[in-house]
DNA sequence: TAATTGAGTACCATTTTAGTCCTGTATAAA
DNA sequence: TTTATACAGGACTAAAATGGTACTCAATTA
């Protein structure tokens, strides 16, 4: 499925609500409300995309939560990151890379490079294009630069 | 983080081992060894992999599986789909598409906008390039053609 | 007919995820 | 200075997904 949290897709519709209107700060509640899901839930994920760098925060009366940057510099790839972790569709695409198979794997560098290619692609997409009705145009992907496709078969 | 479950990565690894050598049928035994994991567990993936078409079995002795079709001709999209279900980033992705919030999200039709693209990048790959030791030239993703970066700060 | 090998199903343990609650602390306004 | 507002942080629980195992049945071949 490859699908992402629904922590993830919460905290995409909430930034999405406060990039529609980045002047005033938002308090938690009145997210909570506008994009109709549990308040603390909400809450939980505002604090997330504190500590990510995503979001300002502001205490006391009048506080709230606002963009920490523009919308147009926060991507797709922060906001999955922010709740999930950094991109990356098997373990050994992780920076620690304490994968025993490694030997026996033999499929991992490739896979490296189409968990690269799916991170450059979130990284394209920026909250600005997802808070934003209009379409977005994302390129059609060209098949691959295939370097030996009938190798394998030998 | 948006990973692949471990199933699907033994998947991968598995159907790559078989294109290496896609004459002769490979028993779960045999398979379980070459690549260094539980023999009950590849089992199980071979399983999913024949009832998602792309292995067939032969019962018996001297059976074991085969590829169901050229390796150029299965995808990682495909492998994907066939241990996780279809590759779709959020519930609305989906062909049931039952999500409630539709209306308050706001974010659902560029999602599946990228949804798609990533579905894409996957269809492109195919387990020819996986199984290849080879590095698979990725197109380097162009920056999105943007409609309108500014009309959301409005 | 015996040995081999996959098919199907049921089950359990673990981990992850989601959601809630409570207490503390900073801020602004009265 | 007091009070109401609103975020911070952590603990906790419930539910679901995941991963792994075991057991029995069915098919094929020698």
């Amino acid at each position: 499925m490859l699908k992402l949290s629904r922590l993830t897709d919460y905290a995409a519709v909430v930034m999405a609500q406060i990039a529609r209107h980045p002047e005033a700060p938002h308090a938690a509640a009145e997210l909570a409300e506008a994009v109709q899901l549990p308040h603390p839930t909400v809450s939980k994920t505002l604090k997330m995309l504190v500590k990510a760098g995503l979001l300002v925060s502001q205490r006391g009366a009048q506080g709230g939560y606002r963009l920490a940057r523009p919308a147009y510099q926060i991507t797709a790839a922060d906001i999955i990151a922010a709740i999930e972790g950094p991109v990356a569709m098997t373990e050994c695409s992780q920076a620690e890379g304490d994968c025993e198979l490694v030997d026996t794997c033999g499929v991992a560098d490739n896979w490296q490079r189409v968990s690269l290619a799916m991170r450059t692609l979130l990284e394209s997409v920026t909250l600005s294009h997802l808070a934003d009705a209009t379409p977005i145009k994302l390129p059609v992907q060209l098949p691959i630069q295939s370097v030996s496709v009938s190798a394998v078969s030998a």
